[in-house]
DNA sequence: CCTTGTCAGTTCACTTTCAAGACTTATGCA
DNA sequence: TGCATAAGTCTTGAAAGTGAACTGACAAGG
């Protein structure tokens, strides 16, 4: 399979990942939601070979996930930063986090903390069900084929190819 | 920088990254979410060259995501199980499907939608405060670096290297 | 002027990883 | 005996990543 078919394919977690699935954009994401904006700020940071930037922050510009703009005009200089779909992003990254915290963290803790600016608190991340509000977990949860209403109920797997 | 350094950064983003970076490792993942347990199914569903596939199926292991159980003796066959930290990558997951369904579901809307089994609705993952239980906005988190009390508060992108 | 420095990339010579499919081993079934 | 199934292993050319040096446009300092 060449990488890009991954685009076409009728998955959501395929389209996503031909967007983000490379080893370095998540990275790069993670930075620019830390306020990171330039090209050797990133670079600096990641350690990431510039060639290999290059092409990341083109892709994400193409993705619309970022957006390049001139800061200056002589000489030409630009920052990329997170458009609306970018932050949207952030469910993925704090999963991620809070994951690598839960898993990974030494005795220290965490290396980092979260405070929700709106309520004051250090929090944790949460994935909850926009219906009832509880906590979501892998096995209360049963995939549906979409549609008007006619067959569908539960699916087994073998009726479809998708999360 | 060499892939397998990043498990030693003092972040736990790229330590969730440096299981999960690789370009197939989630959507094996989406599989194993979705029951898929065996070698050759994983390989008949993704169609990845059946090398990578072993190597990776062997890395989930080592890490503890999935753990390989012999389900005959007779030949000798196995099969892939998520662990209890392999479910706790569910909101992972969910975050980048939903990601992918508000941004690239075309008019015939997602692939597939998800029922929470303890409500009975079709839901939406919302990404919550643990502590006011409120959906959780990129701009609305700050992040702050742990320990007892000393100096911490609100942090500069200078303080700090990590999500 | 002339040098040094900044920033956003390119170019190049290499190394690593991936892709596709044939092959292997152990066994059950007809 | 011959075929099928499952879980891999092996081989080889193609693609992608790496690190370091280089470029081009300009600013600032002596």
């Amino acid at each position: 399979m060449r990488w890009n078919d991954l685009s076409e394919e009728k998955c959501s977690l395929a389209r996503s990942l031909a967007v983000l699935g490379d080893r370095w954009t998540l990275l790069i994401l993670r930075d620019a939601f830390l306020r990171v904006r330039r090209f050797d700020d990133f670079q600096a940071r990641l350690g990431i070979a510039r060639r290999v930037l290059t092409e990341r922050l083109g892709g994400l510009v193409e993705a619309g996930v970022l957006e390049k703009v001139a800061y200056q005009d002589r000489p030409p200089r630009f920052e990329y930063r997170l458009t609306q779909k970018g932050l949207d992003l952030y469910p993925v990254i704090l999963s991620l986090v809070h994951w690598g915290d839960k898993h990974y963290a030494g005795e220290e803790g965490p290396p980092v903390l979260h405070r929700h600016k709106t309520c004051g608190h250090v929090f944790e991340p949460v994935l909850s069900c926009s219906e009832c509000g509880e906590a979501v977990e892998a096995r209360q949860v049963e995939v549906l084929l979409p549609g008007p209403e006619p067959v569908s109920g539960p699916v087994s797997i073998k009726d479809r190819d998708c999360a």
